[in-house]
DNA sequence: TGCCAGGCCGGGT
DNA sequence: ACCCGGCATGGC
């Protein structure tokens, strides 16, 4: 049998052999991995498409564009993002900081130290773990690990962590089972995220793909 | 047609 | 320290 360590990295051998590299994060610039992140908040990516689509259209997509831009502006062009009030205050949150902190250099910022640059991102407001991770990890290349619903998900049907699990719990975790390699990272969210997406939403008894999994017992 | 999607915040216990 | 309502579009 598998201790709790070793099991992490057989389910990651085993979700590359079966899906390959995903080859994430879906995005053009480390800029706008920062802006996917926010505007994927519970949101289906599809969605967020449209939004990054109409931002690139308008030439809006660079931090001092975007500083000048009213927030009611950017509201109404990320409106297919969904949440698009809260979420157009989240982005200029984040440009607010980007200006304070490297006079909007995004390379500069994220030159900084993985622990302190993960704290000062989760004080900014709309910036929470999973947000701060995914810039972390996918526009910074730092060894983190994202963690989001699938990966709780999946964990718990497997009984690897109970389902009340924290963020950070979860996130440790991994941390503490794997050798850090931000490729490996990478990769491994990504492959969770597809597992999520190819398989299962929830355990729904409706759910034909559940049964195949042997997630709908009990 | 309702349910779900790559969360997070703020106010209330 | 939790718990919960609110935020919103688009696809199946």
């Amino acid at each position: 049998m598998y201790d709790k360590k070793a099991i992490l990295q057989d389910l990651y051998d085993r979700l590359y052999k079966a899906f390959g590299p995903r080859h994430w994060w879906p995005g053009d610039s480390p800029f706008e991995v920062v802006v996917g992140a926010i505007l994927t908040q519970n949101t289906a990516w599809r969605n967020v498409k449209k939004a990054i689509g109409n931002l690139k259209a308008g030439n809006l997509l660079a931090p001092d564009v975007l500083y000048d831009l009213p927030v009611q502006d950017l509201a109404t062009v990320i409106r297919p993002a969904g949440y698009y009030n809260v979420k157009a205050r989240r982005l200029k949150h984040f440009i607010e900081f980007l200006f304070r902190e490297s006079g909007g250099d995004l390379d500069r910022l994220l030159a900084r130290d993985l622990g302190a640059l993960r704290n000062e991102l989760l004080a900014v407001n709309g910036i929470g773990p999973e947000t701060a991770d995914s810039i972390l990890l996918y526009a910074g290349d730092k060894p983190t690990f994202v963690v989001d619903t699938y990966t709780k998900r999946i964990l718990f049907r497997h009984g690897l962590m109970p389902e009340e699990a924290s963020y950070d719990e979860v996130r440790d975790y991994f941390l503490d089972s794997l050798v850090p390699d931000v490729a490996m990272f990478n990769e491994y969210h990504a492959l969770l995220v597809h597992l999520g997406h190819t398989f299962c939403v929830k355990r729904n008894p409706k759910c034909e793909k559940c049964p195949a999994m042997g997630w709908n017992d009990e």
